[in-house]
DNA sequence: TTGTAGGCGTTATCAA
DNA sequence: TTGATAACGCCTACAA
């Protein structure tokens, strides 16, 4: 840094402009080591416990429950301790608490694709709830690949997080057994199985398949289909929209099976496929909202309009849905929500509660816009 | 489990509708302890290296450097030892390990917004690079928020990763101090500041704002303007927008500022406005692609055809950019490959290299479609 | 309320 | 190439 050397303030454009594109000078160019953090004692913050234990004339056990759970210390010591431990910027060492204590500070989160702006809201739910507790999200991507999800739940033993939270299912028994075994709390969301490993915030899927297919018989459409993938989640949404449709005596016209949905195109490629079968089909229901939103653009492309030439359904309350004209229809839940009780349920049983209740529901909604 | 008993092969179509909707029933139904990961043995996984150790009937050092440095054990014993904790399922402790060797395998990412599909692409690709040489990437979001991202560096401290990458550069020259007190690798990217930390893998968002303003000209457009923020990348993208404008003779008709980007409504609210000053705009530089596509949305709600009645022109290269008609044309970078070259550097970095050249710049491209 | 003693599981160091 | 010893920093168990 050169014009500038304030510090404790947010940056001013100066400060931004600074940054311009300039030859590359690697490192500092002498400024004094000032009042940066840990430093501000004037040397380099303590390592070790019994530093502040040493400055404060107390025993390092002492310190360490000041810190830990400060209600059992004297007044007077725990305000010494405190303010020596700010001052200093003294950080405890997790590593050689985890040891001792056999208990780490990191729970793990596995999301099946981190492009999912659902899995990052639950995910961020989550967090916000476990972070404040001194708990850190370590977060992994399955890639909806049940290899990848086995290597990462082996590499669970090695990491001895204190929880895992999964934005899905495990389905794999091999799987679930190695989870249970690793005795630390599982939770499992986004569907509603009898038989979870420990914990659950989830929905039914097949319920939203046949929330799908009611909304359809309401509105009047008769000769509907389905486009999503026939495993995992989109199989019990197919499952719930077929009874659905049977108990409304709606007639499924196709059911197109997309197995790799990585982006719009998919949605796309589905609907013009569906189209090209000439089945005269009324409304669609998506088995997420990118293949829904693909469908929605291609057949606004093809100068269809909707909802009454096609009416496009989908599933995932994505944002985007909301901006593409007419606005898509579309099932889903809070995913946010979702993260924080999921949070809070992780949370109590590291702390050694029980919850009262180890399943929960969270709410499928519709929200009806311009596509159906 | 009740029906299905099977392991090791992916789910079939069955399994999945297992998961059916029933009542809770929280736990295992009986299901005989098998041969899950660890149990392979007959019992649970040994979790200390002497139990290793025992039954190789080697000394604990010896199955230490089997793991970590097997070149330096002889052939067979290597072979055994290696052998015993692959049959039996043993893991290292990382907290152990932590704690004795002073080197953790956590390498801290920090992005700006978990919702960016960029920086999500570039956090991928620096794991897929650390992953498999066994380091775990720890995801933080700071939100766009100097507060937050202040927390978060004092959480490092205590958290004593391996390395830390950011999907942006550290303004604060408190953070930067205190980050370099951590005396571990420090990545920052997404821009091209003179004095980095320590490494980057970035861009000059000047650069990309002198393109921009360059399309515009080749393209024949004359009075243009500018949506997004005045603080962070967007001055500098301003900055370098206002530079290639006046070289090539542009009008820069209108500035807007947008302070807080969350969703595409933003880019409408700011496309409307710009119209509502009534600036004879041809065409508009957007910050970023949401708001792009914001005012993409808005400019075709509005009947106005793209890109005769007005053009726009986005930055980050986003996958929905391809996709709303008539596709947004977009300045931007590999986000992925980013994120594997800043992966890469900072391995040689945690095994002690200096990388040749701490500073890599990766290439801008203007990605040309019909809004422009 | 505070302190003492000792060990969590691993690896650095030094010695053979 | 292998091993003995000790220490990383903290917290549990127990005692005062």
């Amino acid at each position: 840094m050169s014009e500038s050397s304030a510090a404790k303030r947010p940056p001013t454009i100066d400060d931004v402009l600074r940054l311009r594109a300039a030859e590359p000078v690697p490192s500092a160019d002498g400024d004094a080591a000032g009042d940066a953090t840990g430093d501000a004692a004037g040397g380099p913050a303590p390592t070790r416990i019994v530093e502040i234990a040493r400055l404060a004339g107390v025993s390092p056990i002492t310190v360490s429950r000041a810190l830990r759970q400060p209600e059992k210390v004297a007044e007077a010591k725990r305000r010494k301790i405190l303010e020596i431990v700010e001052r200093t910027g003294y950080a405890t060492n997790p590593h050689a608490r985890a040891l001792r204590s056999g208990q780490s500070n990191i729970v793990a989160a596995f999301v099946s694709n981190l492009q999912s702006q659902q899995f990052c809201l639950a995910v961020q739910g989550c967090g916000e709830v476990l972070e404040p507790q001194g708990y850190q999200l370590m977060i992994g991507q399955t890639s909806y690949s049940y290899a990848k999800e086995t290597t990462m739940i082996q590499s669970l033993r090695e990491m001895r997080p204190a929880a895992v939270m999964f934005t899905g299912v495990i389905e794999i028994e091999e799987n679930r057994r190695a989870l249970r075994a690793l005795g630390i709390p599982i939770m499992e969301t986004w569907a509603y199985p009898r038989d979870p490993i420990d914990m659950l915030v989830g929905f039914s899927n097949i319920d939203g398949g046949r929330l799908a297919a009611e909304h359809f018989a309401g509105r009047g459409y008769r000769r509907v289909a389905y486009i999503g993938r026939r495993s995992g989640r989109g199989a019990l949404r197919l499952t719930g929209f077929r009874e659905g449709a049977r108990a409304a005596g709606l007639d499924i016209a196709a059911e197109l099976s997309v197995d790799r949905v990585t982006s719009m195109v998919d949605g796309r490629r589905a609907l013009a496929e569906l189209l090209s079968r000439k089945a005269a089909v009324e409304a669609v229901f998506c088995a997420n909202d990118l293949l829904a939103t693909g469908a929605l653009l291609e057949a606004r492309r093809l100068g269809m309009r909707l909802p009454d030439d096609i009416a496009i359904l989908g599933f995932g309350h994505n944002d985007v849905a909301e901006e593409l004209p007419p606005g898509l229809t579309t099932i889903g839940i809070d995913s946010r929500d979702l993260g924080r009780q999921a949070g809070a349920m992780i949370l109590q049983r590291m702390r050694g509660d029980m919850p009262p209740e180890p399943i929960r529901a969270v709410e499928l909604t519709l929200t009806h816009r311009g596509s159906s």
